[in-house]
DNA sequence: ATCCAACACTTCGACATTGAAATGTGAGCC
DNA sequence: GGCTCACATTTCAATGTCGAAGTGTTGGAT
């Protein structure tokens, strides 16, 4: 019997625990896991690992059922955040390459990829900026903005699922905590 | 100018924000967003978005943070999560590939990757179970140890420091809405 | 004693991403 | 006008991960 958790932003893992059997109802893999340091290294406190262990853990499990609701309407995630993107950023759903890009928090060569099979799958429009021939405009074309009208409210709707553990006053301390962390982190949406 | 967010976590992405230009004080990149949503869908209540847009938000960042500390030291993440895993699950700091993939949420495919490096460079050992010949044990070598000692309180220092803009009050109550979060994801520490 | 299904690990092929190099374009400068 | 630097995008090579297939092992059923 093993459990786990981990991801260096833990370094926080676990396996075999040959300790802490059976886990304590209220506890969660984090604090299984920082049981184990406590014992290992009694004198280095952990306490932070255990945050951003949570924080990390979290991510993943999210990402996890974010990416099920999507693949369950033969979209990819990645499809979606760029179709999104388009959607929510500009009033005409027109970006170019680098700033989507950016938006989208991918390389530019990823974006170009992305983009490539977003164009066969007819979802956006590609096309030189009339205005200057070095940059490409990207558009969302009139069916990728009805997939992306379509989805949104179920993704939406998707997240609330995944977040019914918490009551309406936790997820905003939740946000709360995070915006402050995310600030004091310089969070400027570059990267 | 443009901003970013991003990650379908978020389905929350920015770009050349064409509304809400600067961003008040107290407000983060995943503000911004959701103001963007709120103005192209106002039927739709994104708040949702915004928590687990933050969480994976944060997850990035953290993990950024963490990387510069580790390969400011010549290791890779993932080595020192194979490392720091040995480390604390086992008295022995022994684990078979199952186990120790669990541990480290990577598929077996990839530890057999990560752990054909790891031997190469020394840290760790590997060898097929004397009792079971399906089995192959990994072992911290005496250097691997060293290693993951000596790297251990320069990290959580690393992720002391990353988690600066909160208190120590807050860093408890995130933890707190985060192990319900997660407890209520069924975070069994298997994936 | 043999067979077979479950297991543990490794190999293989498909993907996606990134940084760096390559390509093409714009704009200022002499 | 011609140069040259800066910029926008694409191409390329390297990297890492995953799922599935492949290889070898074990233990129980017959």
């Amino acid at each position: 019997m093993n459990d786990t958790l981990t991801d260096t932003t833990l370094t926080t893992h676990t396996a075999a625990d040959h300790t802490t059997a059976d886990r304590a109802p209220g506890e969660d893999a984090v604090d299984r896991i920082l049981g184990q340091w406590a014992r290992v290294r009694p004198d280095v406190d952990c306490s932070a690992m255990g945050v951003a262990g949570r924080i990390s853990r979290a991510s993943r499990l999210l990402e996890k059922g974010i990416k099920e609701y999507f693949t369950g309407h033969d979209l990819e995630p990645w499809e979606f955040d760029v179709l999104a993107t388009l959607l929510r950023s500009t009033p005409d759903h027109r970006l170019c390459m680098s700033d989507l890009a950016t938006a989208a928090m991918v390389s530019s060569a990823a974006l170009t990829n992305r983009v490539d099979r977003l164009v066969v799958k007819g979802l956006v429009h590609r096309e030189v900026s009339p205005s200057n021939r070095r940059m490409v405009l990207i558009t969302l074309t009139g069916e990728g903005r009805a997939v992306a009208d379509a989805l949104l409210a179920g993704h939406v709707a998707n997240e609330e699922r995944l977040l019914a553990g918490l009551t309406g006053e936790d997820r905003e301390q939740l946000s709360g905590l995070l915006r402050k962390l995310l600030t004091s982190l310089g969070d400027v949406g570059s990267c």
